[in-house]
DNA sequence: CCTACCGATCGGTAGG
DNA sequence: CCTACCGATCGGTAGG
């Protein structure tokens, strides 16, 4: 019998609504085990015990651990995806709206509990070929925000290369700084990302 | 009874020479792997019989798979150091010796059997804390191979920001290539190398 | 969601 | 370096 429940399951429904509650916390240190130990090391049970369940319980909501990852980057990337687009929106000038996904894109790869889409960064390759077709077409959108942002920018001359690769080397540049930003530093996610905006387009009097 | 062999033997000494050799090839086959599948989906057994070994037989070699990761990321790294000094040694100016680390730096990590240093960068969570101060000392030296070269640069007024964080957006824009450059692809490592300088620095008619 | 469990796999070892 | 093996752990399931 299908013992799991559907992983499509968003929480709206009424009746569901603490089962969703489980599953969404589930999610959610699920996202930061992988994080922190990555996904082969974080075995199913310690997931379930830091949710607070037997170590059976966790496929009472998911299928297989593999559509427990899936489920952490999708929904983290989704998330993501709609605060960059808000980010963004509505922004006066290229020069605004990029400081805004830089800033917004920081925030989301190192913020306290913020784990999903470093998940998505690091743990790509545990994710079965069979999943990975639906996390790539959010990455898609994601992505296209960026390039017209990039695109802009360079309309005014702020940037050299507004292509796909001159997107990956910036790209590159915040994503890496995952790997050395320390929540309890002297460098706040602000101060880095006006640090990442003055490299990439120059001094305020520059402008 | 001591039945490994110790790690440091690097192979110069004529009696110890099929030895060190089929240490070697465990070296490189468990590079390949662990930068494949990653260091905790790799199993030892996948190790031996890619080295043509049976399953116990690496342990003959290597005290434990966490020493094997450790030589992998050591011996990678202490050769990348020494790629490096060598590609900056005598360049006649700073946007030279700049275009050679560059060269060299990507070729280090993404030309195929170069697995060593991607497995640094990419599982440096699963070598354990023992192991790390060894390695740390490696990359420091490494690191400052490039903050010297940033310096020059600055000097000569070819970047704006030749500070420890400038040089982690470098590094991270460099690195991050290795996430989607492909070998089969139309973007060779020179070229990548040539756009990514043309990206710091500006096109050639600015210099 | 829990209890109780299974089959498979894994790192590592004894002895040769 | 091989053979043979052990203890531990792991993803997942049956039945409730």
């Amino acid at each position: 019998m299908a013992r799991h429940r559907d992983g499509q399951d968003n929480g709206t429904s009424v009746s569901g609504n603490e089962e969703s509650n489980r599953r969404a916390e589930l999610v959610r240190v699920a996202g930061r085990l992988f994080r922190e130990n990555g996904y082969e090391a974080t075995p199913v049970r310690d997931i379930a015990a830091a949710a607070g369940m037997r170590s059976g319980s966790p496929f009472y909501h998911f299928k297989s651990k593999q559509d427990l990852l899936k489920a952490v980057m999708a929904e983290g990337l989704n998330k993501a995806l709609q605060e960059l687009t808000e980010a963004v929106a509505g922004k006066p000038s290229a020069i605004e709206a990029f400081r805004a996904i830089v800033r917004t894109h920081l925030a989301i790869i190192l913020e306290p509990g913020a784990d999903f889409v470093p998940v998505l960064l690091y743990e790509w390759r545990s994710l079965a070929c069979d999943g990975r077709a639906e996390i790539v077409a959010i990455k898609d959108r994601y992505e296209a925000v960026w390039q017209d942002v990039l695109r802009d920018l360079k309309r005014e001359g702020l940037i050299r290369d507004d292509s796909p690769i001159g997107r990956l080397f910036v790209f590159g540049a915040l994503n890496w700084v995952a790997r050395w930003y320390c929540p309890h530093g002297s460098l706040s996610i602000d101060a880095i990302a006006d640090r990442a905006v003055e490299f990439f387009i120059g001094p305020p009097n520059r402008r």
